[in-house]
DNA sequence: CACCCCCGCGCG
DNA sequence: AAAGCGCGCGGGGGTG
């Protein structure tokens, strides 16, 4: 059964059963403090789905009550796609523009800052069921609903699951982090200071280009001072002076690595995102603020913390608690993976079969080397036309022709200012009526080309999560329950109690296969992982 | 001072 | 200095 929960106010909240003929059939109103006990208890009779407005303005405190459910619909997330999906509806302005950004822990958030973010509170209960309706038409009405309905439950679950990430936390063993730190930039500073290694590079920067008041942190300062050494440099980037002959590129290249470090996640980021646990035997916790549905394609974004560019040299820091491990997994390939299935193409499927789809294209002599497979395959995801992946276009078109062709497809509907969808339906944005006289046509087309299969990964790395986050509710109850505390577009960390490692591991693997088949039905394409029981993450590198 | 853009680099 | 997609973030430096 569905019930939809519409907060009202601070104190109260009402819940009303929605009938299978979309009318409500009961309403109830309780104290907001008994919302938790409520669902909770709703939770153990029956198999309820939840429909809400905004799954981050009511989840994080079910979560603190210690109640967890099963299933829901974001109405939110859901007319973010449906709005594209079925732009000719007449959708009205709910205030759901802006993705809600939460406060970063810790944070003193401006009281006119949460009056802009929390818009659902303003609505009213009969624009949350009118809301609800228009997209039941609109999935109705459009071309595929069973797989929109597939998306928005995916969609949704994927709130869930960011939501739960944010209150339970990546471990982060901050004495890992900060010997990292010791040992690559010398003592922590004092503030504003640079750390000591850092200061003895940026003097021989300054030593070897004779320039003792430049600031290699300016980009304009370096350029400058790079073309009076006679260096014939355009920019300042690693790939540009990593090419140059001069004893300034290894002290530059190294400042560069270290200054990059400490500016993303040196000192200042641990202080700012790594808090202690709520138990005393818990390491410290680092709380992602996930934005699902942040990107165009599907992917989730974040907002404060880069939890996806999180990088690979701090890895070390990711520790499991005591007693406790984590399940490190990632799809192999996924998007060739995913391009193939979409397209039926039996023979890139096969190459597939076997583990490392790239290494089956060596096998079958479509390609000499593993890297050439990589850089065609992403070449032609991509859209390149020139260089080695241009070059080696043809093989590809020739072997895989029907996967090739949807992409190809994809990228002329793009090129000729058309949208496109994924599998499941989520679509572009149309280019604005201007478009042209300021984008070519070819940029649109590496656009729309690259979107299908971005877009379907993410829509299977929900479905992915999706099933994972049930199978492990159905493994054990809280607060020994494993818990997804990671998630990188197509990889995921479980943390999880030492003992159930080997069943959760084989969870996950279930889980992958069961993405491809609510995707893809009957489908020929396998969808291997690479698993790691570890204590670190740092130790899958 | 707040705001915005550019650049460069981390991730997939 | 990127060929070839999608992002977030921080620092510098300019503008109003």
């Amino acid at each position: 059964m569905e019930i939809l929960v519409h907060p009202a106010g601070e104190q109260t909240v009402h819940l009303l059963e929605l009938g299978t003929e979309q009318r409500p059939t009961a309403q109830v109103t309780h104290p907001r403090a008994d919302l938790a006990r409520v669902v909770a208890r709703h939770e153990r009779e029956q198999s309820v789905r939840w429909v809400w407005a905004d799954t981050a303005a009511l989840v994080p405190e079910l979560i603190d009550a210690g109640v967890r459910v099963g299933r829901c619909l974001d109405l939110r997330l859901c007319r973010a796609i449906l709005a594209h999906a079925a732009p000719g509806r007449d959708w009205p302005d709910l205030g759901w523009t802006a993705v809600t950004a939460a406060a970063p822990p810790g944070e003193v958030v401006p009281p006119t800052l949460w009056e802009e973010t929390a818009t659902t509170q303003t609505l009213s209960l009969a624009e949350v069921l009118a809301e609800r309706e228009l997209q039941q038409a609109a999935v109705a009405a459009g071309a595929g609903p069973e797989r929109m309905r597939l998306l928005l439950a995916a969609e949704s679950a994927g709130a869930l699951v960011a939501a739960e990430i944010a209150a339970d936390g990546l471990p982060w063993d901050r004495a890992v982090h900060e010997e990292l730190l010791t040992e690559m930039l010398g003592p922590r500073p004092a503030a504003g200071a640079r750390p000591a290694r850092l200061e003895r590079l940026a003097g021989q920067v300054r030593e070897h280009l004779a320039a003792p008041t430049l600031n290699p942190d300016s980009q304009p300062d370096l350029l400058r001072t790079l073309r009076r050494s006679g260096l014939d440099v355009q920019s300042t980037s690693k790939w540009e002076i990593g090419r140059l002959d001069h004893p300034v590129v290894a002290p530059l290249l190294e400042y560069k690595k270290l200054a990059r470090l400490l500016s993303a996640n040196g000192w200042g980021w641990l202080d700012h995102w790594v808090l202690p646990g709520t138990s005393p035997d818990h390491r410290h916790r680092f709380r992602p603020d996930y934005v699902p549905g942040g990107v165009v394609t599907g992917r989730w974004a974040t907002s404060g913390g880069g939890a996806l560019q999180l990088p690979k040299s701090l890895r070390r820091a990711v520790r499991a608690d005591p007693g406790w491990r984590l399940v490190v997994a990632d799809a192999a390939q996924i998007e060739p993976r995913v391009l193939a299935a979409m397209a039926s193409d039996d023979a890139l499927a096969a190459a597939g079969q076997a583990g490392d789809l790239y290494q089956g294209l060596v096998d079958r002599g479509i390609m000499a080397t593993r890297a050439e497979a990589k850089v065609a395959m992403l070449g032609a995801l991509y859209g390149a036309t020139t260089g080695e992946a241009g070059r080696l276009m043809p093989r590809l078109i020739r072997a895989y022709p029907r996967a090739t062709a949807v992409v190809e497809e994809a990228a002329r509907t793009g090129e000729a200012g058309g949208t496109v969808h994924t599998w499941l339906g989520r679509t572009t944005p149309p280019p604005p009526p201007s478009w042209r006289e300021r984008q070519s046509g070819r940029d649109r087309g590496r656009f729309t080309r690259n979107f299908v299969v971005q877009g379907t990964a993410a829509e299977w790395a929900l479905c992915w999560m999706g099933e994972i986050r049930r199978r492990l509710a159905a493994l054990a109850p809280l607060p020994e329950r494993a818990h997804l505390v990671f998630f990188l577009h197509d990889e995921v960390i479980v943390h999880t109690p030492a003992d159930m490692a080997d069943q959760v591991a084989s969870e996950i693997r279930a889980a992958a296969t069961e993405a491809g088949r609510l995707l893809f039905g009957a489908t020929a394409v396998a969808f291997p992982l690479d698993v790691a029981i570890v204590d670190s993450y740092g130790e899958t590198d």
